[in-house]
DNA sequence: GGTGAAACTCTACACAG
DNA sequence: CTGTGTAGAGTTTCACC
């Protein structure tokens, strides 16, 4: 790992370790060791200096939402009043479990959210009665994601 | 983990480790294994359980594209002419590595697509060169995310 | 559903080039 | 600094309840 002009570089056992790690965050890292060619611990040393850094931010064990009874994710576009203070929306969106993203965007919206509900009617009750429900949502434009076929993280 | 209506319904257990789980892949077994009260190997079953029924679909390091210099991140509408199979179109984006979602969507546009670039520059020239250069891509529109400040997993 | 034990892996630490 | 070896803790599989 360089950093050039304030911004970190990675070297080709750096990248190698996360291309691993972020396929399978459990992936023992003497396996990892082993292919690289490296000790197990010099890997240590390395995820601890990539998590001291920020480079890694954490891990997750991904959930399938679909073998729980959500099938239904949508996107929503939300705008606010112009008088309403955002951080405040985003403190009450923040409350509700269905919301799962929250990005302040250019555009039409002041924010688009992203929402994982079971079906239709609880999308519907999600955004009449909680969302709706929030001061200063004036007006929201849902798009219901039919399928996803892309999922990833940044390629390095 | 009891199945009802053809629906997996997690018991309080599952959901003890998986909370646990889904905050850090790799928090020690043994330790979510004392808070539980249970053995280490009672885990381990119903994680493989867990991971055979699919509602486990996997685990990840995460990554913070920001301290790599990524740091711009855009939502895409894209508008397909209405003889273009989308499969293609999808394929296409596939080979793009800043695009990191691809959706099917209901409402105006035919796909939204999530994409991290470095910088305004390389959104631009990705729109551009990459996204238009698509047979079949009519027109798009973009929204720029200034700022995420939800981003989540279901909750269980 | 659960346990305990054996073999393997993780992780921290002291130290070498 | 970035690497290695080792020891104690943790993981994971297995036979068994």
């Amino acid at each position: 790992m360089r950093k050039t002009n304030n911004l970190l570089e990675l070297d080709g056992i750096d990248k190698k370790i996360l291309r691993h790690l972020m396929e399978d965050a459990r992936k023992p890292i003497l396996e990892i060791a082993r292919k690289i060619g490296i000790s197990g611990a010099a890997i240590h040393q390395r995820l601890r200096k990539l998590e001291s850094t920020g480079v890694i931010s954490g891990s997750k064990f991904v959930i399938n939402p679909r073998v729980l009874g959500y099938t239904t994710m949508a996107y929503i576009g939300i705008y606010l009043d112009r008088a309403m203070s955002n951080p405040r929306a985003v403190g009450d969106l923040k409350k509700i479990p269905e919301v799962l993203e929250c990005h302040y965007t250019t555009g039409n919206w002041s924010i688009l959210i992203k929402v994982l509900c079971m079906d239709n009617e609880h999308l519907m009750q999600v955004l009449n009665k909680k969302i709706q429900a929030i001061e200063g949502v004036s007006r929201t434009e849902t798009f219901i994601s039919l399928d996803q076929q892309i999922d990833r993280q940044i390629s390095i």
